[in-house]
RNA sequence: GGUUUCGUGGCCGAGUGGCUAGGCAGCGGUCUGCAAAACCGUAUACAGCGGUUCGACUCCGCUCGAAACCUCCA
């Protein structure tokens, strides 16, 4: 398959050409949340940005397995509120099951994102189910000499590491300027170097969620999960790894010195990290309590926000903007980006009222290209050219404007279409649209509720020619609905209707 | 302080060593019973200063400014 597709590779900061490691198979990997809250706005980035390049890359014939983790094991911690050990007591007892926020939060994040169109991936493991997974994988460290144990917990040792690799080969920092600059943290006096991270920690006896282990009980390391569950079920060598640009360090360059240092090799070919949403010019994110959820942003509530932003138009916003690059939430751009998403669906439904009677919409057609006018053409390989060229969805939206005003213009009469060209131009259009961008048409949600305002204006416009003895109209409305089997019965009550 | 990234017109946001990004808003038209939409035309721009070049918004250097990461965060 000739596979024009290049994608901004973090490892080597430049775009590269797309290379499988097992054509036609694809594994990608990315970091998913930590289900301790409501999923907010900067979830939706990653989930939508890889969302994109996994429909891409099976667009493209690719079979891609997609594995997204839920991160439940490390920070779920008791509340501390130290000093209130009266409460403490009662507190634990009273307390949620860490697995039940877990469940709670994960659903909600499944939700939002179903809301968003976003795809479930293939696999979405647990940091907690694979618990054996890391263990194995921290004796692999221990064995290669990279780890050292120190009253029950596990640290993997960067300095040492560095001798034979090459830590901060994907974010660009010097080791030894980490390990004089990190700061030094309380309870890390068992690091040997203070730019160690832990690869299994032993529990403080506030922590509730613990497992056995050979050093102590406990729980694994931050960064363990990934290289464990990455390499499980995507195998010791596979193609992207994408997440957060947050995560770059230190999540992901531990992440690779662990599998490194297990492996003797590198697993991950391509990385990719999208950027954050800001607001206001500064990260929205958790620690800075900027952040607006998703479904504050679905309803409206929440004292930033003008109105309600629908999915759709939180997708579209998002997809707007080049994954790599920052994106500045504003309710201004929202909205831009609202009257878009609608200029872009008028134009789909506007061309497919031009198709020829009889052709089902949701059909695959195929305007032979030899048919087509040229600057189509060129529309269709520009939008095409957009995603190869490391995913640039809004410079592929912008062909898509360009097709809309084609359609447009041919629909008042200024330019005309061929069937071909009509043809050519629905399959781009909802491939690129529906397949590529994962976008659908909300205004077709509504059909129930439009329906029924609907039979009221017509009920309501034949009860007046009856009280006016116009039974030429009320008739005429009555025989017409019958016709698409809607049947209206006169009572002393007035009309009613129901689909037969 | 270090690492990384960025600075584009009223707003959001692409891109390229010489040729229109696009959307939203604005202005002028066309259309129009009203409204809306649509279509056509149109202005305002590449932080600053140098350098490379026939030519730079695009490459290089410096200055100024901003952000992320260096501690859990998508």
């Amino acid at each position: 398959m000739e596979n024009p597709l290049v994608l901004y590779n973090t490892l080597s900061r430049r775009k590269e050409r797309f290379e499988p490691v097992q054509p036609p198979y694809v594994g990608l990997y990315v970091c998913g949340p930590t289900v301790y809250g409501d999923p907010h706005l900067g979830h939706a980035r990653p989930a939508i940005t890889f969302d994109v390049v996994f429909r891409y890359l099976q667009h493209l014939g690719y079979k891609v397995r997609y594995v997204r983790n839920i991160t439940d094991v490390g920070h779920l911690e008791a509340d501390q509120d130290e000093g209130e050990d009266k409460i403490a007591k009662k507190a634990r007892i009273e307390q949620v099951e860490p697995m039940e926020i877990v469940q709670y939060y994960s659903d909600r994040y499944f939700l939002f994102l179903e809301a968003l169109n976003v795809k479930r991936p293939s696999i979405e493991p647990r940091a907690s189910g694979h618990i054996i997974e890391q263990i194995a994988l921290i004796h692999k460290i221990l064995e290669a000499g990279f780890g050292y144990v120190v009253n029950g917990s596990v640290y993997f040792d960067v300095e040492k590491y560095s001798k034979t690799y090459h830590y901060g080969i994907l974010s660009g920092r010097v080791p030894e300027e980490m390990m004089t600059h990190t700061r030094a943290l309380e309870g890390q006096e068992e690091k040997r170097n203070p730019a160690d991270f832990a690869l299994w920690k032993k529990a403080q006896p506030e922590h509730i969620m613990r497992w056995p282990s050979p050093w102590s009980d406990g729980f694994p390391g931050w960064h363990l999960e990934c290289s464990a569950m990455g390499t499980k079920y995507l195998g010791e060598k596979f193609d992207i790894h994408g997440g957060g640009m947050d995560l770059l360090f230190p999540h992901h360059e531990a992440e690779i010195a662990q599998s490194q240092a297990a492996l003797g090799h590198e697993t991950v070919r391509y990385w990719m990290h999208n950027n954050m949403i800001t607001i206001n010019g500064q990260k929205m994110g958790k620690s800075l309590g900027n952040f607006i959820t998703l479904e504050e942003l679905f309803t409206g509530k929440h004292p930033a926000l003008q109105q309600a932003y629908s999915p759709m138009t939180i997708r579209f916003f998002i997809l707007q903007a080049h994954y790599r690059g920052t994106l500045d939430f504003s309710n201004e751009a929202l909205q831009a980006a609202e009257k878009g998403l609608k200029k872009l669906m008028e134009g789909y439904t506007t061309l497919t009222r031009m198709l020829p009677a009889g052709v089902n919409p949701d059909e695959k057609l195929t305007g032979r290209p030899e048919a087509v006018a040229l600057p189509i053409l060129q529309i269709a390989e520009s939008c095409k050219a957009a995603m190869n060229d490391d995913f640039n969805t809004p410079m592929a939206i912008a062909g898509l404007f360009d097709m809309v005003r084609i359609i447009n213009s041919a629909r008042d009469g200024k330019e005309t279409l061929s069937p071909e060209e009509i043809a050519f131009l629905h399959n781009t259009l909802s491939v690129f649209l529906f397949e590529i961008l994962g976008l659908k048409d909300e205004t077709a949600n509504n059909q129930a509720e439009q329906m029924n305002g609907l039979m009221e204006l017509l009920l309501s416009i034949r009860q007046r020619s009856r009280e006016n003895k116009d039974w030429n109209t009320s008739d005429q409305i009555r025989d017409a609905l019958q016709k698409l089997h809607i049947v209206v019965k006169d009572g002393k009550e007035g009309s009613t209707w129901r689909i037969e």
